[in-house]
DNA sequence: AATATTTATTAGGCGAACCTAACTTATTAT
DNA sequence: ATAATAAGTTAGGTTCGCCTAATAAATATT
């Protein structure tokens, strides 16, 4: 009853599952997955008939994917391996939030149940990642949230930079002309009712952003 | 100049490495490598003929493998990887002495210089892992400890275990129960002339192994 | 030296996972 | 409703690593 996949059936798996349920969408479709895994359209739709047959994937010829719950919770355990090494990573080996996201690709897909229940244990049982993404326990249920975007904190509230949504030069310039960087800490000041603007102080400095920049930088909540 | 090779590749250099050098033999043949890594004479030829042109192994049609000093190298720092994984298994995540093995044979292949240094560093720059052998440093150079098996030891001596092959786990898993683990003090009692099997003295315990299992057992004398 | 045995190589094939190019079906715009 | 575009599938080919069966070379035995 222990199905063994390969390390090619797991990333399209948890891809799978990253674009459909952890994005609230339900289906995804061939190219979107292609996209993702930086593949061909056709390779996906092999590996989806490879999938399906295992019963971990179903849909019909020329309709959308949707994973079954086999599926979803292989994937789960997935997602579950890579955050927990990202966290090691992380917190004992000197990894930064740029460089254990690599790692952790190659690390899930060690074939071992008690290597990951004792990682997990050495780690004191861990509920985010460094990203601040959620850990799904040993039996799948993870809450769904935990990272959170800087328009999200409350004002007076303080919080640390995680990562970012938009990738794009122009953005990347402007956070960096900010004193922006991951693990910077950043206090939330005021929101401004007239245009929806915060005022951020980081470091020293005080600093007022958009809306829209806000949405764009992820946090994790100071407690 | 940064070769990267797959995973199957590494584990043929390795092998090589493990039944040439760390056996002095110098030289393996196909079949003796076949045996090894489970898998085909034809096979092995045919990898050979890839490590061959990438200049890791020397050798001429029918002749017998060796390594290039290229080829040394790179099995080395697998070797370094395995023992730096088995080390950290066996501290730091509960695993015991015949389950590290078969976990560090597939965490020895994670592509990432960073991971490997930061790990060593976290242990504390070891010099030997869970079984007593020698773990290479970042240059390559590990000390080849003359090890004596159990067999070689005289009726009525003494002596204490520094390690075990690494082989099987049918193997360990008798070793362990046993009692005999890293620094078991065992007397030879008889050597008997029959079959060769050898009587031991474990503790308050006396037991009797076959010559292939003491032969595979690695001890330092008592002095 | 001739023969038997062991060891190494080649030939031909298979499955996994990938690709491109051509095609079919579904969706959207006119 | 028709045409244009997007999305999904199929066909055919590549590389990698494995296999078995047949063959060739090296080594050991008589
Ligand atoms: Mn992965
Ligand atoms: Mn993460
Ligand atoms: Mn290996
Ligand atoms: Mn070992």
């Amino acid at each position: 009853m222990d199905i063994v996949l390969s390390k090619n059936e797991e990333d399209y798996l948890k891809a799978l599952f990253q674009i459909t349920v952890e994005s609230n969408m339900g289906v995804a479709g061939t190219n979107q997955l292609a996209l993702n895994l930086c593949v061909s359209p056709a390779s996906v739709n092999g590996m989806i008939k490879k999938l399906r047959s295992k019963k971990l994937v179903k849909s019909e010829r020329y309709g959308k994917l949707e994973m079954t719950s086999q599926g979803k919770t292989i994937a789960i355990q997935l997602v579950r391996k890579h955050r927990l090494w990202e966290t090691f990573l992380y917190q004992y080996l000197d990894f930064s939030w740029d460089e254990v996201h690599e790692v952790a690709e190659q690390l899930e897909h060690i074939k071992s149940d008690k290597l990951i229940k004792q990682l997990n244990s050495f780690l004191g049982n861990p509920d985010s990642d460094p990203h601040g993404d959620p850990i799904p326990d040993e039996t799948g249920n993870f809450s769904k949230k935990s990272k959170k975007n800087l328009a999200q904190i409350e004002e007076g509230k303080s919080c640390t930079v995680v990562s970012v949504k938009d990738a794009s030069v122009a953005f990347l310039q402007m956070v960096s002309k900010l004193g922006i960087g991951l693990q910077t800490e950043i206090m939330v000041k005021n929101h401004h009712e007239f245009d929806a603007s915060r005022t951020l102080l980081i470091g020293e400095q005080e600093h007022q952003v958009s809306l829209k920049f806000a949405e764009n930088v992820f946090v994790k909540e100071r407690v």
